[in-house]
DNA sequence: CTTGTTTTTGCATAAAAGTGAATGATTTTG
DNA sequence: CAAAATCATTCACTTTTATGCAAAAACAAG
């Protein structure tokens, strides 16, 4: 057999178990499990692989990362009181909520679990998840994905939309800019909130600081029509910020 | 038992109780209560859990690493075996394909991830979070979830379907009578297969061999029409099954 | 086909890492 | 404060890995 055929195998049993053990290896090659050894060192080498102890292991990164991921994002603690806030002001009991995909309002999950009879719709897998497991009472849009955000898009989320009237939306934003204009970098993701907001009583935007001012590609609101939940802001945030905005600061 | 799976089980273990002690974890790994410590410690340095005095703690609400949870299920070499027969002889290039929620469909997505244009269509979340980070063109069906299986079901999945065409829909079964029967559980899960099986030009049922001659409640399919993708047979599951059925037995 | 060279392989052995039990220190609980 | 439980540390033991070396295989040139 030959090494690069033996390699190959390798990889793709390891991709396959995610992680397996030497002597596993040894048995499907048919060789020793000095040459897997070996094998693994250069395929390590080459970022094919990580070795661990006894083994070796996909570098293929899975579904699980992603929760992991949002748990690290920056200002996570601002994003938790801004959700506790939302949740603990403008949710009631048995409401019909829209949940935007994005880490501010996965935030909001947890808060959710506490609130009686609510049901939510989302676009997030993640939160999707995440409230599925809180016991929440969930509905996922069908759609594409985007594979960096995870969140779905398209056609078929805005018709589902369509069909849905909602107690409120709670919206993520990329960035507010001086005209109060909210945007993001995607116009699947604009057109998806433009929808949302459509469809409830009310809509809620949440925000850190560090988004007030900033500008993307895509408009999908404004928040003279909305109110605005963001943590305690520098007096220059405020200045950027159009003078009638409704404004909640989280604590 | 390897190190890095030893971790995963404990980590799952502790997001799924919030709180548990050391002794239940050496249980759960069947190792001492050294070796607990030993993992936690490590697990704590990474930010995975939390120490606490008797135990450990989830850092968040929450585990949504399903995929682990698939990968330890029963009869998981058979599932891939079973799974890569149904790529290698069944899908082409830029086919659009619907793949079921369900752990063996699921393992079709690495092998899935070779072939060049697909289009996946899937009620399965895992199946989505996995295909989307193998970079598949996938499409993810809305609706209601199921809490236990992860599986989107209702009225809005299937009429997503029912402006679907596939060239293969890959279904699994949770058992296959004597009559040729395919049954599940639940009877929504059901309605889903059925719309998908209704929509696909050819459909291949995905089981091993522990699921011939079960009976479940609700019936979607019988496997005269269709094409039954399994394991090597021992006798007597053959004689179950009935004698014209279209059975193809992976290696 | 033969010969000499290079690469690869498998085995032996020493080093390293992981494990489990014992012991005494520390923390919790009543 | 005392008893019970839990923890950190150490040590003996097992498993896995790295290294050196000789045999086997692959390769190249005459």
């Amino acid at each position: 057999m030959l090494t690069q055929e033996r390699q190959k195998l390798i990889e793709n049993y390891v991709n396959q178990h995610e992680l397996c053990r030497v002597c596993d290896l040894s048995k499907l090659t048919a060789t020793s499990e000095s040459t897997i050894r070996r094998d693994l060192i250069r395929m390590e080498e080459k970022g094919l692989v990580r070795r661990v102890h006894g083994g070796a292991q996909s570098v293929k990164k899975l579904a699980h990362d992603v929760s992991q991921h949002i748990r690290f994002t920056m200002n996570h603690d601002d994003k938790v009181r801004i959700a506790r806030y939302a949740v603990e002001h403008y949710v009631h009991e048995n409401d019909y909520l829209f949940i935007d995909a994005g880490t501010t309002a996965y935030e909001m999950v947890p808060f959710l679990a506490n609130v009686a009879g609510i049901t939510i719709v989302t676009n997030g897998i993640e939160t999707t998840l995440s409230a599925v497991g809180h016991g929440i009472n969930t509905m996922l849009l069908g759609g594409k994905i985007k594979e960096d955000t995870h969140a779905v898009i398209g056609q078929f989320a805005i018709e589902q939309l369509q069909s849905m009237n909602f107690a409120a939306s709670f919206i993520g934003t990329n960035g507010i800019d001086h005209n109060g204009n909210l945007t993001t970098p995607d116009p699947e993701e604009a057109a998806i909130k433009k929808q949302a907001i459509a469809c409830a009583d009310h809509t809620y935007v949440l925000t850190d600081e560090t988004k007030i001012g900033e500008r993307n590609f895509a408009v999908f609101g404004n928040v003279k029509h909305l109110t605005v939940i963001t943590n305690k802001l520098k007096v220059q945030s405020k200045k950027i910020l159009p003078a009638k905005v409704n404004l909640k600061e989280a604590k």
